[in-house]
DNA sequence: CCGGATTTGTACGTATGTATT
DNA sequence: GAATACATACGTACAAATCCG
């Protein structure tokens, strides 16, 4: 049951009961999921409360939400690999406001800024790529 | 100025105006920050609005918030470095909210989740450290 | 050590704008 | 065009942490 605690902030515990939901495929994926306003009258919360909880969804990556249409739960995303050189150095870092926008990146999304030896230096959106270091037999 | 606009959010465009200003050094490293309702002041607008402008500092980097105390900015913070081997694999999400408590993570930093080949799963805050493959003359 | 002042955290209600269906 | 649903934005109130005299 979801109330006021000194320890527990109620979007947090609403997160923590939709996450649950989502991953017992109560929603199953790519499927709908409630409106905001639903969400408010189902628990008795207010629309900042679960608007809160939502965006930790979003930020783990379990949710997507669009204007005009709702929220749905995400399907696993397919990530390609990336081969991190010897001695080329990787960063992961959030994106400013402008790089967000320039590569169409989802709010929560972490950029990996690989910076390699010869001084190119490449960056990716964290939810598309692995990274792994280059094999030894080939390199 | 701050206006009212379709394409940019008063409070995106607040979080450039202090981006800027703190990268100017108006307020200096480890130094004080205006408060919430300063701000809301000093650019007539609400204490929503001023408050998703700071979560977007802070995502950033770029501040650090305590209750109670204010707003400081940030030092640049010394990385340590991680060797991935050949053939193992990393992962950047963002914390579960069991994770950030449990590492003490600060909201918005992303975790590095490295697969060694033995089996070995390494978890670190991607704020703390920088990777680089490994040297293949020493490996 | 206590108490007041300051400052952020949480939470609700409401209103308007905008995208989708 | 209408209904639905999210995005932005303001105002308010109280709780909790911190700071300072």
């Amino acid at each position: 049951m979801i109330a006021r605690r000194r320890d527990h902030a109620l979007y947090q515990q609403l997160a923590d009961v939709l996450r649950e939901q989502i991953q017992q495929g109560a929603y199953g994926a790519g499927t709908g999921f409630p409106a905001e306003r639903e969400l408010c009258k189902l628990h008795g919360l207010g629309l900042m409360t679960v608007r809160r909880a939502m965006a930790i969804l979003r930020e783990e990556g379990l949710i997507t939400t669009s204007r005009g249409s709702g929220s749905v739960v995400r399907v696993p995303i397919r990530r390609a690999t990336v081969v991190l050189d010897a001695d080329s150095c990787l960063i992961a870092r959030m994106p400013s406001a402008v790089e967000r926008h320039a590569m169409n990146l989802e709010p929560g999304v972490p950029l990996l800024e690989i910076r390699h030896v010869r001084g190119q230096v490449q960056v990716l959106a964290a939810d598309q790529v692995e990274v792994t270091g280059r094999s030894t037999a080939a390199g």
